[in-house]
DNA sequence: TAGATTGTTAATCGATTAACAATC
DNA sequence: TAGATTGTTAATCGATTAACAATC
């Protein structure tokens, strides 16, 4: 049974509803709340919950803090995973500040690389930043499960082969380039020109009647 | 004839490729080609350029120039799209320094907003910051067409609301929150929270086994 | 019990893959 | 002409939607 790409999506959807409703002191929700919210409809809901197991109660619905909680395990969150920022140029620098990293959350930064010797050395958020030749070492020595990849396109490659090299196998790439992993690699991309290309094609007089799919 | 959501992601990996042809002086390329470089199969690069005509010659292949012309146009990026941003957090700050706004580009940042009066007036990137309640008329004036939202995610939707109510119908949505606007308006989202969950959920023990679809 | 709401199976829809005819 | 490669139609696959039986 594979479980699509989407579905894992709409699971930290929900998750976020949960613990919206977890701080409104609500303790009770059901399909129909959680698809609403999420802008899907309750049968999806139910189907992307279905993957994972029985989670509600029929005729009362899921319990806010235990499907919160169980959805939280799937997800892979009920750990912490130690996480490395290579390249700190402006975005670099930038996700050093992301608000998701800190102690009483999931995701830890304990490592900063670049090539650049003007900043090697450098401190941002109390980590000092090492030259990339490091990465074998330091994610060894530091136990680093994920890498993110703040690098111009044209080194995005050779720095996720570097990770990859490193032991790396969760890679989240920012630069705007296809990058080729071995298959037991996962890679994540978040690219702000794309994004912006797909709402300009949205939006262009010829494309005014195409939607895209919901 | 319905475009897929994936078909014009797509279109955008292309035309990089394309883009990074042309600048190794090459003319001519395949299907086969771009297949390989944006990581589907070849049958799928001719589908989804079949979506919106034909491009090539039978026997020989694609024109560089004209491809990437024809796929610019496509996207729109034919012209250039105004852009504002709302909030001047962190990520806002970041944003005005990315690369993809300038004279020469498609997009350009022309109004930044936020609601803290400590932030109004002061300058980033040359632009002063606006109160959010002039969103209306700087809107019309300086005829903006694309709104980035890098509030938190308790103020997305009514930023959102204010965007939509401005007369803006692209939003790129930073915040880690579902936003509701009318039929008429596209949002896009980009959510670094959401794309590390995605690649714990794949390193997960548990899930192993599982792959993202391709 | 009756009403509510889940979990699950079946039907529909859409996207991807494959095959091949067209043609340079 | 023969080889190459597109454009397009057909087959397959997978995800979403719908329906409903289970059950609290």
């Amino acid at each position: 049974m594979n479980v699509p790409t989407a579905t894992v999506s709409r699971l930290i959807v929900y998750l976020r509803v949960l613990d919206s409703l977890a701080s409104a002191g609500k303790s009770r929700t059901s399909s129909e709340y959680l698809g609403n919210e999420a802008q899907v409809s309750p049968f999806q809901v139910r189907k992307d919950l279905a993957y994972f197991g029985r989670f509600g109660t029929r005729g009362i619905g899921y319990d806010v803090a235990e499907l919160g909680q169980r959805i939280r395990t799937i997800l892979g969150l009920g750990r912490s995973w130690n996480t490395c920022i290579v390249g700190l140029g402006r975005l670099g620098q930038a996700l050093v500040d992301y608000p998701g990293f800190g102690p009483q959350k999931e995701f830890h930064l304990v490592a900063l690389f670049d090539t650049d010797s003007a900043k090697i050395g450098k401190c941002f958020g109390g980590l000092a930043v090492r030259h990339n030749w490091e990465l074998p070492q330091a994610v060894a020595e530091l136990n680093i499960q994920l890498g993110m990849i703040a690098v111009p396109a044209s080194s995005a490659q050779e720095v996720a082969t570097a990770l990859v090299q490193a032991g790396i196998r969760g890679i989240l790439n920012f630069a705007p380039a296809v990058i080729e992993v071995p298959l037991h690699v996962f890679v994540e991309k978040t690219d702000v020109s794309a994004a912006l290309e797909r709402l300009t094609f949205y939006l262009s007089a010829a494309q005014a009647d195409r939607r895209p799919a919901p």
